[in-house]
DNA sequence: TTAGAACAGTTGGAAAGTCAAATAATCTGC
DNA sequence: GCAGATTATTTGACTTTCCAACTGTTCTAA
């Protein structure tokens, strides 16, 4: 476990009852991260926000979220995919994908069409307005992306993403 | 995330490179990726989702979220600590732990007390019960973690880790 | 051929996340 | 000493995510 926070016990309650001896003055000193230090997930999650908030800067005046990236870049490649597929190319649950796609649908960007084959599910399309929207997002999150990888060489990039690939193989 | 206690077989979007879905619908074949396969960002998720998998069936009967294991290890670590510190260590929201605290205050595993130096904030804690949740608690995360590391050498969990702090850090 | 299993999409309930704004307490600079 | 900035928490509106349950459609096996 890490860095002691030293300053332990020079603001323990001077009052008639100190039970909670344990109690620091957290107030300035440094964190224990206790067990978290050594947990992936935990490490997983922080770089995520870190990635998260980098798309948020960059892509600040887009109005769109990188689900939503996901989902057009999928549809675009794969042109009357359904629902389902996306949602399980992506780890998504299919129900969660009903509301990210009636947005993407009440933007004109995306279409549901009545499947030629199934009458259960709709084959997703882009819009024309879809298409270029596509094609002038996709700078940016590349730009998004170059800037994350500043943090890191190329190989280190490429070790990470191979890891990565690993662990969230079924 | 609902942790939630749920028995039966969780429907589990499944990943790229799981072909045993497509048992009656082969009329699309493979999934195109597209754009989406050099993005770190896209990788980043698909690890965390097979992560956050992995824990939700370990961790099945114990109804505790990866965030709120978080939160129980820091208030342990860090006896005392105010939201606003929590949240900048886990990198969430200080709003968005509002309820997350209420929720474990429910259950009686920490409190709000009172901080003897700052009316403004909340000293946070972990109750006895708090205590012994956690002692029982950690084996599992433990078991959870080396289930994940399975899939990598311990030279590859520890560069993956080293690569996720760099992209993680500020 | 048809009953039942499997599947696609949706809805509803809940947790977890964001941001913006409100309130209360503390700190700072003059 | 006090006005103004900063900090800690909370609330509210919203998005994203999960699961469970439901409708309707398609497939499969007796």
């Amino acid at each position: 476990m890490a860095i002691s926070s030293s300053k332990s016990t020079t603001t323990v309650a001077k009052g008639p009852d100190n039970h909670r001896d344990n109690r620091h003055d957290n107030r300035n000193g440094e964190i224990d991260f206790g067990a978290l230090s050594d947990l992936l997930g935990y490490h997983l999650r922080r770089a995520q926000v870190a990635m998260f908030q980098n798309f948020a800067k960059v892509l600040d005046d887009w109005n769109i979220s990188p689900g939503q990236v996901g989902v057009l870049a999928l549809v675009k490649a794969n042109s009357g995919i359904n629902q389902t597929r996306v949602g399980n190319a992506l780890g998504i649950d299919r129900s969660t994908l009903v509301a990210v796609i009636d947005r993407l649908e009440e933007r004109d960007l995306v279409a549901r069409t009545p499947s030629p084959t199934d009458r259960r599910s709709h084959a997703l399309v882009l819009t024309e307005a879809g298409e270029r929207y596509l094609a002038e997002l996709l700078p940016q999150v590349r730009e998004h992306e170059r800037q994350i990888a500043t943090k890191l060489s190329k190989g280190e990039r490429a070790t990470l993403i191979a890891l990565l690939t690993k662990v969230g193989a079924d």
